[in-house]
RNA sequence: GUGGGCGUAGCUCAGCUAGGUUAGAGCGCCAGGUUGUGGUCCUGGAGGUCGCGGGUUCGAUUCCCGUCGCUCACCCCA
């Protein structure tokens, strides 16, 4: 190889194309049967429209770049900003609730390691203009539905879910101060993976009481947290109360739904959520040894944020790479179809015309046909055959052609019959 | 940005651990095994500056240093 790619950056062959487009299918498939319409919008977008949302600092993870214009230019990492601006050209025309997905390629420039590339594929599915828990609850089952059209069930795959105000409330009733929540939610993302001591000393470096501390990994402790629990730590004022009462209408809902064995009440999901104002979720592989498949949750303040309408919003993101790594671990990448179904063998040179004709006539009725280029010997042309995994070979030879025929043979039984070629002209020539 | 692991044919790897004649295997690929029938089998072939550069040595794929690349983890995560 004289030249490789970029770092971070797929080729993808036939082989990884059969299962790129088979999440990709897949995803289009749930999305419209959820009754979203398809949308997109530009690779390439103003620099700006993401500084706006996420400040500065995010710079440095875009591939940006000036174009010959001078305009500060990036490649776009995620959907909502686009989406927002989409929604915001339209949106005072359209019917509520607006139920979009898209699956776009995105970039971010990071140092790529599993399940985390510099380029993936996305599907992001959003409702916009209802407030309702029945949204929240629609949300969640597609993305549950997203994944089980791969065949993933209830033993590979569970939805954590719970609400963004939750936990803060908690904490707060814990003794936590405002300015160290940030610290305290890092170390909660962390409990399974990180020893309580080394936890404790990051607890204590951010300003935690030890007697929050106690209360914290207490809190933590319990293996099947309620939501009554959760009001009852957190000492239930209002905002807590309509929480965990949302939250419980949309537990419900889905539970309605018959798919409340994939869905997990789990009030430390806290990461990587800053701008959700309500309902969060992340699904995870039941086992652990992936990244999320896929994170989402309502952000009813963003969409004006970010210069778009003021109107509720929520939805999901679910990136191809983790899902692709999950079908292969699971054994559900989709099986591999030969390419073609037929395949024209020509006795000599002299069939030749016949053979195209045939051969076309198959192709115009929909057959995936191809043939030997070489005049190469009958026995050659059927390992060909049998190597490109055809179903079937199409004999033209001069025995046949002097009974306008031709001779197809089943190349899984072996069996052979001679057809009139006037059989294989298209229906509708 | 930080740290670990790995770089030998298209792919998966062996050889290196006391440095030495034309660097190997399996799979894959190509061509044959004659005259109209494939999958098995047999024969032959193509394909490698042993990631790159430097050092030690009479001699380096093998030892040392550097560098690049890949990969995993950390950081970060929209």
């Amino acid at each position: 190889m004289a030249l490789g790619g970029l770092p971070g950056f797929r080729d993808f062959f036939p082989s990884d194309m059969r299962l790129r487009s088979h999440i990709l299918d897949g995803w289009r498939r749930v999305a419209e049967r959820y009754g979203f319409e398809e949308y997109d919008g530009p690779p390439l977008e103003p620099l700006d429209l993401y500084v706006r949302k996420s400040g500065e600092e995010i710079v440095g993870q875009l591939y940006r770049f000036t174009d010959q214009g001078g305009r500060e230019v990036a490649l776009r990492p995620e959907m909502t900003p686009t989406f927002a601006r989409m929604v915001g050209a339209r949106a005072a025309g359209l019917p509520k609730p607006i139920r979009w997905y898209s699956t776009p390629q995105l970039f971010r420039y990071e140092r790529p390691q599993k399940g985390r590339l510099r380029e993936h594929f996305q599907l992001n599915m959003d409702i916009v203009g209802e407030p309702g828990e029945l949204a929240d609850a629609e949300m969640i089952a597609a993305a549950i539905d997203v994944l089980r059209e791969f065949g993933l069930g209830e033993a590979d795959i569970v939805a954590r879910v719970s609400d963004r105000r939750l936990m803060g409330a908690v904490l707060d009733e814990f003794g936590v101060a405002e300015d160290s929540l940030a610290a305290v939610f890092a170390v909660i993302d962390r409990l399974d993976r990180e020893d309580e001591a080394v936890l404790r000393d990051r607890l204590d470096a951010a300003g935690v009481p030890q007697a929050a501390a106690d209360r914290i990994f207490e809190f933590a402790a319990d293996p099947d947290p309620s939501l009554s629990a959760c009001v009852e730590a957190g000492d239930g004022g209002p905002e807590l109360r309509d929480a965990a009462d949302r939250l419980s209408r949309v537990l419900g809902h889905l539970d309605a739904t018959g798919l409340g064995g994939f869905v997990r009440f789990d009030p430390t999901l806290v990461r990587g959520l800053a701008y959700y104002t309500g309902t969060v979720f992340e699904v995870w592989d039941r086992a652990g040894e992936f990244r999320a498949i896929c994170g989402g949750g309502r952000y009813d303040d963003l969409l004006a944020a970010v210069g778009g309408p003021d109107l509720p919003a929520l939805g999901f993101g679910m990136g191809d790479v983790v899902l692709g790594e999950l079908l292969i671990a699971r054994g559900l990448e989709p099986e591999q179809l030969p390419a073609i179904q037929d395949f024209v063998v020509c006795v000599t040179p002299e069939q030749r015309p016949l053979g195209l004709q045939v051969a076309h006539w198959l192709r115009d009725s929909g057959r995936r046909v191809a043939y030997d280029f070489a005049d190469r010997s009958v026995g050659r042309q059927f390992k060909v055959a049998n190597q490109m995994g055809a179903e079937r070979a199409i004999v033209v030879g001069p025995d046949e052609a002097a009974d306008e025929a031709v001779l197809i043979r089943d190349l899984s039984s072996g069996e052979e019959a001679r057809v009139p070629i006037g059989n294989l002209k298209p229906m509708n020539d």
